[in-house]
DNA sequence: CTTGACCCTATAGCGGCTAGAACCTTCATG
DNA sequence: CATGAAGGTTCTAGCCGCTATAGGGTCAAG
């Protein structure tokens, strides 16, 4: 007989917000195994795991989307893994434009803070470079 | 006198897209100087040097609320040019920290791309790693 | 005068939540 | 058994910075 908790004991074991946890049931992540006769949403170690599997791939920065395939793929043990490795190859190549863009992004941010002396926007190189 | 331009033509010179120039006016970035009789925007160079600013700061990753902050300022040419100092050294720290998060993110989706090599779901070290 | 390119407003959607209103359930206590 | 606090329910709207769509009106050239 297993264990059945609420939201909130969820929310707690998970760290996430019991809000949080219905909009993933909405975006079809995770679904509470039945509801008390007052409607209230019950889960067991499961849907713990599968939560805490969402936040770890969460944390990878991949889309909900993408985690939804992850989910699906994990429950069958026997699929082929290649759509797993494409899902984080393609990612990490995100996050390598993405740091490249901020990379550039912070020498002309350095650049510009460096720049500016002066005491008034009249003279103010910053904005003066941003007018041109 | 001024040469008049509608918003299609403010568009085009400045590479931004109508339903955005529109959209910055709503949030009381740009607005134009007049309308025609049929309600036509239409707008003069001082408008496109703002919609260039806008451009040129947003490029910077500034949201609009800043973005709005550096016009007004750049407005009043006696104003004390901190503000200014201030908000791009604000935004240059977010930058940094968002690098920081983002070398890290790149570290592990390279470690995990690296540790798959199964065929089947059953043994990828990836989806044991998120499942734990 | 017609055509076709352009413009107008208003509304809804994206992602990933978050906040609030208005109400209902559960459970420990008196 | 009644009460009240804590926690649950659904629904709607908001955040940011656009983008897309619908359903119209205007402008300038031929």
């Amino acid at each position: 007989m297993e264990a059945q908790i609420t939201i909130g004991q969820l929310a707690k074991a998970t760290d996430t917000k019991a809000v949080t946890i219905r909009y993933y049931e909405s975006a079809g992540l995770v679904s509470p195994v039945t509801r008390t006769e007052g409607g209230y949403r019950l889960y067991t170690d499961r849907e713990r795991d599968r939560l805490i599997f969402i936040k770890r791939a969460r944390h990878l920065g991949l889309s909900l989307e993408d985690v939804k395939s992850l989910l699906g793929l994990a429950d069958d043990q026997s699929a082929p893994c290649g759509q797993v490795d494409s899902i984080i190859h393609e990612q990490l190549e995100r996050v390598r434009a993405r740091l490249k863009d901020l990379q550039q992004l912070e020498r002309e941010l350095d650049r510009l803070e460096q720049c500016c002396q002066a005491d008034t926007v009249a003279d103010c190189k910053i904005i003066e470079s941003l007018s041109q």
